[in-house]
DNA sequence: GAATACATGTAATCCGTTACATGATTCT
DNA sequence: AGAATCATGTAACGGATTACATGTATTC
């Protein structure tokens, strides 16, 4: 069983929805870093009701087809708290960005800079989001302070996304201010350089 | 054209090297972001070399078939540099870690902590190695600092590295000291809370 | 003598994205 | 009238992992 098996588990876990609302939900990143397409959803719903981990009712609806309202069963959410209670996997992280900036030698300075603004900007962006939905969370009250309530890990995954993009900025402006002071080494003058 | 290739062809434009060199690069992440394994890299070099953005030249071995070294044509560095230099892609991070976080409110508080505690033990462990890293870089000796030089971007990315372990260890602090604090509220007294 | 490092390939499988397919209701 | 939202599925394709396959030279 894949790791979106228990995306799509921890979301019923805290209410039953449609396919198509998951498909919603996890289309923005859910806890900041999942997401996933109604096409893998649909299947993988089929697959986990056929385990005994979900289970569906029909109910009103305007698709074309019959509208199906999951819900968790008492063994999906054993299932999914075993998985969270189990050895870590070894993570490799992907990321392009930072492919780009390992060759980013092969830039000359003013194209190297412009790539970190572009990084830094998008950082700022999404930090800028991920702090209006902080104010939602204090907004909605003492929830994400209550270990027992949902929203305590997405709270916890909030600040994680928040304290990643800092970094992001700060690491942002060390490689700006570093260009900056690396100026007009040409490879000719490098030969003499040391 | 995947953005392995462009792994690759970064590979390359430090120093040539044959396809099991290469592997082995990529075995441990590369940039501390990307990895792979040698049966995606061997196809891969074909196709790179279909493309004319690499050569190879047959060279002493001891493998069962002919030992290639690969090196980057002129068309693959102006390749790479194109990509490096273009339009950020949306980028949609995946981790299992925080997917776990976002569903922690099932587990019972000490398994909590136990999750928590094993993810910042394996980010301190990687500190540890970043930071021989970065002893080895300053060890030898300016190419660090020199914008034109191959080590330029890969302690640029080692800074990345160092400074995401430092904020996970830091988050991981910070949960630790909201899972003690949030004690004893079991879903009969969370009723009467605030 | 056995294990490890060197060395290159293919096949099967899984996961994820994009595109195809259909159709009712509500909002502008 | 047309666009957006609700709603569920399948098919084709590409990227990544695991396993299969082979064989030499060096180190313990």
């Amino acid at each position: 069983m894949g790791t979106l098996g228990y995306a799509i588990l921890g979301l019923l876990a805290k209410e039953p929805r449609t396919g198509y609302k998951l498909a919603r939900a996890m289309n923005q990143p859910i806890g900041y870093i999942w997401t996933a397409r109604h096409s893998q959803i649909y299947p993988e719903l089929a697959y986990l009701e056929a385990d005994g981990l979900v289970r569906h009712t029909v109910v009103d609806g305007r698709g074309p087809r019959e509208t199906k309202r999951y819900e968790i069963t008492t063994t999906g959410t054993a299932v999914l708290r075993r998985w969270i209670d189990s050895p870590l996997p070894t993570h490799s992280p992907r990321s392009e960005l930072m492919l780009r900036v390992w060759s980013l030698w092969l830039l000359p300075s003013d194209r190297a800079r412009a790539l970190i603004e572009d990084i830094r900007a998008e950082g700022v962006e999404r930090l800028a989001q991920y702090r209006i939905e902080e104010q939602q969370f204090i907004a909605e009250g003492p929830s994400k302070d209550d270990r027992e309530a949902p929203n305590f890990g997405a709270y916890a995954t909030l600040m994680w996304g928040i304290a990643r993009e800092d970094q992001l900025i700060e690491w942002c402006d060390w490689l700006i201010e570093r260009l900056a002071h690396a100026t007009d080494n040409n490879s000719s003058q490098s030969e003499s350089r040391r």
